[in-house]
DNA sequence: TTGAAAGCGCTAACAC
DNA sequence: GTGTTAGCGCTTTCAA
């Protein structure tokens, strides 16, 4: 047994053993300041004769700065947000940064939540969860801390976004369909309040009915963003039928569409795409093993998140905070066996949906 | 475009607003303090005008506890990592804590990590990630944090750690695959230097031994942890073989399992079980699914995590640091379609492997 | 280059 | 119950 609390070691008690100033211990930790190197190096060594590590969170007083972001993460039982965890862990950590991780299911407070990120004075924020009310946003920019939506937004607030250009996937979707003959369509949805799900939605059903389908071939269905959501939409889809199967079903992500295809395949005895064509959205690693090749649209993860760091501004502590940029990169088709690949389309070329 | 770095609205602002001292406006933050219920009015409202929020940090300088968990997280491309991210999270969180998140691969340098964590000051640290020196435990002990380890430990050291009994796990597959009739087996292990992956595989072996099983009959084949390893495993198991397979496969953990799987079955058209056995450990969510349904151990999550959170004593502040303590609690063998069930076991019942 | 001294924003005795 | 005061451990002028 160890007792807490032993008094702490600070830059006193070095200096004391090093016979310098406190001052001489803070310039040898801090890189370019004006010391000799011997100095430092006899404060080098007191410092590790006491081990003794700078309290960051002190000299975060006055310096301003945390070097921590806060991540706040919406859906953990999606591996596409775990890739984006990953993805920001390993970019922020070796940048010596950290990551202050907050989870907000869907009926998770996130403006209370954000009350706790900005007790933390971190230096950045990253949203990738339900929309925040524009006050918080406003108390975050209040505070010089800039806030950047991951794959959302919220329409009407002036906070920035980076995001795939979903609606422009979603367009993608229906022509792959289209191309392989489909005629009648459904979409298993999101969360509905979720703009991604808005988006992926929107920019499907405008290409197809710029391709004359007929609104009345394209039925919705209620996903909820999960697997069992997926699985539950595929079950009721198949079950309570009086008509015809859909040609084709467009899960609004991949998640999704792995639990459609599982119940179609194993508990219908359905083959895909012999039966129904089907497709999903983000390219998770799942999408791609033996049993699925699933034909999918593939977010551009890496891409989103250079630019949500660049937003970000970490390294120009003097930058002013961007407002109401709108970054919508556009997301690639991946060709996989759930869309029989009838490449050659002879689609309208048309405009397309626009992107918001 | 907003400008950084306006000066913040402190505490002084706030008490010169409502008329008071500095320190009522501390008094009004904080719960059970001797204030007077208007005062604490006077001072909220104030607070509200000013959209003051106080400043966590500062005031952890004094009180000494930042209310942030350090979180070091090893395999996030395995789900049962996340899992574990997942339900860590929303228990601290509804505590009124923050988890500051480190991801360290197979190679990154655990100790470097450590580092930066002891220079935040956080409460307490949560290891499930590859082993630490003892050096660097010791300077965490040093500083009055807690340390646990999560499923894996550091032999000889005095850190205390939570795991599933992973011995005891392995000999309940070995069991199981006897049970069923297997007489030859391989096993897909993990990283060497984990120790899971080693107590799985010797209370496996050993049982197996115990049961009058042939060393010669039990194979080893690497998995690396991952589904890509499995996969490969897979491969070299079934193409570079002079002799019948092996009866049952065992792998270490369930993402390996899939992999081995998937290959199986869609590259060289095996069946499962009728073809051979397959285990896993771990009982992620996707071995529930229906292309899957892994025979599996499943690792008591939530247990593992409300005893890692006792080790720490969060609430107990002067509570003395736990040394060297090992909760080893048992897994539960989760019976579904890649082991025939022939429950009824005629296994001798003698002495089972000791659990480390 | 170095040391002294004044904060950074807050809590916690201590008197009143 | 409330204000005063002395820190918490560090960075950063400012002189020397």
């Amino acid at each position: 047994m160890i007792a807490r609390r032993r008094s702490r070691v600070t830059s006193f008690d070095v200096a004391a053993l090093a016979g310098v100033s406190q001052s001489a211990v803070s310039r040898a930790f801090s890189a370019n300041s004006s010391i000799a190197g011997d100095t430092r190096a006899k404060v080098l060594e007191a410092a590790h004769k006491l081990n003794y590590i700078p309290n960051f969170l002190a000299s975060s007083l006055t310096t301003r700065r945390t070097n921590i972001i806060a991540l706040i993460i919406g859906d953990l039982d999606n591996p596409f947000y775990v890739r984006m965890l990953h993805g920001f862990s390993e970019r922020l950590q070796q940048a010596g940064r950290q990551i202050l991780a907050f989870t907000a299911g869907p009926e998770t407070d996130t403006d209370a939540i954000m009350m706790r990120v900005l007790q933390y004075q971190v230096d950045g924020i990253i949203v990738s969860s339900a929309q925040l009310s524009m006050r918080v946003t406003g108390l975050s920019h209040d505070r010089g801390i800039p806030i950047v939506f991951f794959n959302r937004y919220v329409p009407g607030s002036d906070a920035s976004c980076v995001r795939c250009d979903n609606a422009a996937g979603g367009c993608l979707i229906a022509e792959a369909f289209l191309g392989a003959g489909a005629k009648t369509f459904a979409i298993v949805t999101g969360e509905s309040r979720a703009t991604t799900s808005q988006d992926r939605i929107r920019g499907f059903v405008e290409r197809l009915i710029e391709c004359g389908i007929e609104p009345s071939q394209i039925e919705q269905i209620e996903g909820f963003s999960s697997y069992s959501g997926g699985a539950d939409a595929a079950i009721s889809l198949v079950r309570d039928r009086k008509t015809a199967l859909p040609d084709a079903i467009y899960c609004v992500n991949d998640i999704m569409a792995l639990g459609v295809m599982d119940v179609l395949k194993h508990s219908f005895g359905l083959s895909i795409p012999g039966d129904v064509m089907l497709a999903g959205f983000d390219d998770i690693p799942e999408s791609r093993r033996l049993p699925y090749q699933l034909t999918t649209v593939r977010q551009p993860l890496d891409k989103m998140i250079a630019e949500t760091l660049a937003l970000l501004h970490l390294d120009e502590t003097a930058h002013p905070i961007d407002q109401g940029v709108d970054r919508a990169i556009p997301g690639e088709l991946i060709w996989r066996n759930t869309v029989p690949s009838a490449r050659v389309s002879r689609i309208p070329p048309g405009a397309r949906p626009r992107s918001r």
